[in-house]
RNA sequence: GGAGACGUGGCCGAGUGGUCGAAGGCGCUCGCCUGGAAAGUGAGUAUACGUCAAAAGCGUAUCGAGGGUUCGAAUCCCUCCGUCUCCGCCA
């Protein structure tokens, strides 16, 4: 959500942040409707006070016995009664239509995001790590997952496309995947290990950006609530409607969740494999700050997906998001992209985002800050610390052997029970 | 799922149709008092929006949320959300 007085302030400097994101100008409709809304609304509380003012007097005439007079003055109220509902839906009416219009826009990107039209266009930033070169033509993981656990036609079976059962040594690796990632960012990065609620109200979509724009691509149950497409949602919204305290700044979250998306713009694509799944589990890093520190915490929070990668020995590349790759809700994202040599190619595991205030306005967070004495919207960002699924896919691939066995790296060997590779049962 | 009670400011809590944005207390802020502190004491202490160049001021809204009754609603009615108690069910 965006602040209507930054809009009447900047409204060609606004438009040309949109046009950026290759979203339409708005700036002269929102300012037509917001002019429209404030003369409703001067009209509307001006017809108020005059009752308002009239009721009293009834009041005080009423006290001192004075019927006489009361009466002759609900009468003059009475009249009212013809303008006044009018004036309100009217109000009603026009401040729906601006919240409707405000509500569909997305962030403005920050000036240092760069200026693109797709993917193609996003900015490489960094690389680590060196691809293993491979004595043997490395497999991906779809083909040689299935013989140590990967089991993708039982999830079809029993749930359809885009789902998958694990059994094993390969359940296994995905827990400790999972475990290890929660243990490293609650360890050594400073992050709440928190447990939430996996289905949610439509109110918490809403305030990170999930709703109106994207409902298709979410589940909704039956009761009306929806199933978290990221524990963003919950961990986010857990700062909902409240005022914080300055010193309770910097708030960073991480939860393991699973997550649900429906993939609806999706058919056709990556239907192979682990990599586009209608669920999977991901750790989620989110930090609540103050304004100015919302762009070093960004850098922080890359750092600390970065750590997952680094410790697990996959390379992985660093992309700075064009305008036009980017999500609603962000201001600037960073893109870590894990190599895959069983695809050669480098995939998407982690998002991280710095959202500004957008997301707070939406949620309507603030907190009470020392110097300025004002309510202020926090900043919010979120990041995947990562995404399980993929990281599996990855571990995988980059540390396949010849015989189609993987070794499981260091880092992940307290997980798993004492399991130093993934075999192909005899 | 059945029955009942309840939801007021940062917190506690009064208020059952009229000068109520809301008594009182706690907390907090700034003074006074003190060698310093505590105690005592005085004043202040919600948010959003509109109006204004801005501030002050003025206006409007907000007593869980939304609707309704009324000239007028924290107070009466309806719906929803949430909390609590008892029973039932359940991991």
């Amino acid at each position: 959500m965006h602040d209507l007085k930054y809009i009447r302030e900047n409204p060609q400097v606004f438009d040309a942040a949109l046009i950026r994101r290759g979203a339409a100008p708005v700036a002269a409709s929102v300012l037509a409707l917001d002019e429209n809304r404030r003369a409703v609304l001067t009209e509307m509380q001006n017809a108020q006070a005059r009752r308002n003012e009239a009721s009293k007097a009834i009041g005080a005439a009423m006290g001192k016995g004075d019927i006489a007079t009361a009466e002759a003055l609900k009468a003059e109220v009475a009249a009212l009664k013809d303008t006044l509902p009018a004036l309100e839906e009217q109000e009603r009416a026009a401040g729906e239509e601006l919240d409707t219009l405000l509500a569909g826009l997305p962030n403005l990107p920050a000036d240092d995001t760069p200026d693109g039209a797709d993917e193609t266009e996003n900015v490489e930033i960094a690389r680590w790590g060196t691809p293993r070169s491979f004595e043997f033509e490395p497999r991906d993981h779809a083909d040689l997952g299935p013989v140590l656990g990967l089991d993708f036609e039982t999830g079809v079976a029993i749930s359809g496309a885009r789902f998958t059962f694990m059994r094993g040594q390969m359940a296994r690796l995905n827990r400790a995947l999972g475990q290890f990632m929660l243990d490293y960012q609650t360890g050594q990065r400073g992050y709440t290990e928190c447990a939430t609620p996996y289905l949610v109200r439509q109110e918490s979509l809403f305030g990170t950006g999930q709703l109106p724009k994207f409902a298709e691509d979410n589940f909704q149950t039956t009761d009306g609530r929806w199933l978290i497409p990221t524990a963003e949602v919950s961990l986010t919204n857990s700062v909902r409607e409240q005022i914080l305290d300055e010193s309770a700044l910097p708030i960073r979250m991480t939860a393991l969740t699973p997550c649900f998306r429906s993939e609806a713009g999706a058919a056709g694509r990556d239907t192979k494999g682990l990599i586009r799944q209608h669920q999977f589990e991901k750790v989620e890093l989110v930090s609540i700050v103050r304004p100015e520190d919302s762009v070093a915490e960004h850098e922080r929070m890359v750092e600390s997906a970065e750590g997952i990668l680094q410790a697990l020995e996959l390379p992985y590349r660093k992309m700075l998001l064009c305008t036009g790759d980017m999500g609603a809700s962000a201001r600037k994202t960073y893109d870590l992209e894990v190599w895959l040599p069983g695809q050669g190619l480098y995939r998407e595991i982690s998002s991280c985002s710095n959202c500004g205030d957008w997301q707070a306005r939406r949620m309507n967070t603030r907190y009470r800050a020392a110097e300025n004495k004002g309510n202020v919207f926090v900043h919010t960002l979120n990041g995947s610390g990562l995404a399980v699924g993929r990281t599996l896919v990855a571990v995988l691939e980059n540390h396949q052997q010849a015989d189609g066995s993987v070794t499981v790296p260091a880092a992940l060997l307290p997980y798993m029970g004492g399991l130093t590779k993934l075999e192909i049962a005899a």
